[in-house]
DNA sequence: GCTACGCTAACGTAGCGTCATTGTAG
DNA sequence: ACTACAATGACGCTACGTTAGCGTAG
């Protein structure tokens, strides 16, 4: 069944400015589009490989990956190698995020132990850039140098 | 000691375009610029401030973020609403990225132990989007039944 | 003729990198 | 006059959202 872009998005879930994009740089194109007007029309059937692609999508592959992985008619090999370094790009951020957010936490509780409103908050907060510096061990050791604590 | 804004880029690692940008957006400005030629002039002094402008970006905070606490005086109390609101964003980011790894990890395992190269390489694909969608607790379930497993 | 929908073009987002062009210090 | 460095301006990147202006289906 063809529908028009406006309800192959409902249908799909995908915006037709996203729909626009993803047929611009062909990465999925309507089933059949109209010489005269240009208007899209799309096959439900369309709905599996638009699937495939949101779930790559999903996982964090650009959607040049993902066009790569298409133009390779889904090759095991490529997906494999796509997925491998979205996994270890994955794995960065996380232990990136983890880290900041452990420091994060110590400054937060820095801020609620610190009870004096004595000093300067702007030589304070200069203070919190000794703490970012720091790895996760030496941080205990360190954070009990720091003025407010 | 004043440097001109290449000498200034060295000793603080910043490069001459980020602070051009942190001048234009007034998050950090040269202690002197020339009114005849534009020509910036940056105060070794003001290392500290960077310094905390700086920790502040590698935790995370845009640098719109940044003006606000600076434009604050470094108050704690916008210092502490800040960081929590980052903090809940990473941890959200940590979630998905690991949810996302442990489904990486289960298509690559998946696809590692399929010898079987019969089926249509494209059908396999499209069988993967079933996975992206389940829940963690139910992967297991779930994967056994995909085709290629 | 009205309304809902279609199209393309163009700007905005975040944080700079990368030219390109041009002025300037020494 | 040469060179290294200064400035501004504009485009690129990612994945669209958001107008904006205009044609079209029913």
């Amino acid at each position: 069944m063809l529908l028009k872009i406006h309800d192959f998005a409902e249908f799909s879930g995908v915006s037709t400015r996203a729909l626009h994009l993803y047929d611009r740089i062909e990465l999925f194109c309507p089933d059949k589009t109209d010489e005269s007007n240009g208007y899209r029309y799309y096959d439900t059937d369309q709905m599996f490989e638009l699937n495939t692609i949101l779930s790559f999508k999903k996982l964090g592959l650009t959607l040049k990956d993902i066009k790569e992985i298409k133009l390779s008619g889904y090759a095991k090999d490529i997906i494999v190698i796509k997925l491998s370094e979205r996994k270890t790009e994955n794995q960065k951020l996380i232990d990136i995020a983890v880290c900041d957010n452990e420091i994060i936490e110590s400054i937060l509780t820095g801020i609620k132990n610190d009870k004096t409103n004595k000093s300067d908050p702007k030589q304070e907060a200069f203070m919190l850039s000794r703490l970012v510096c720091l790895e996760n061990e030496r941080l205990e050791n360190f954070f009990s140098e720091i003025l407010w604590l």
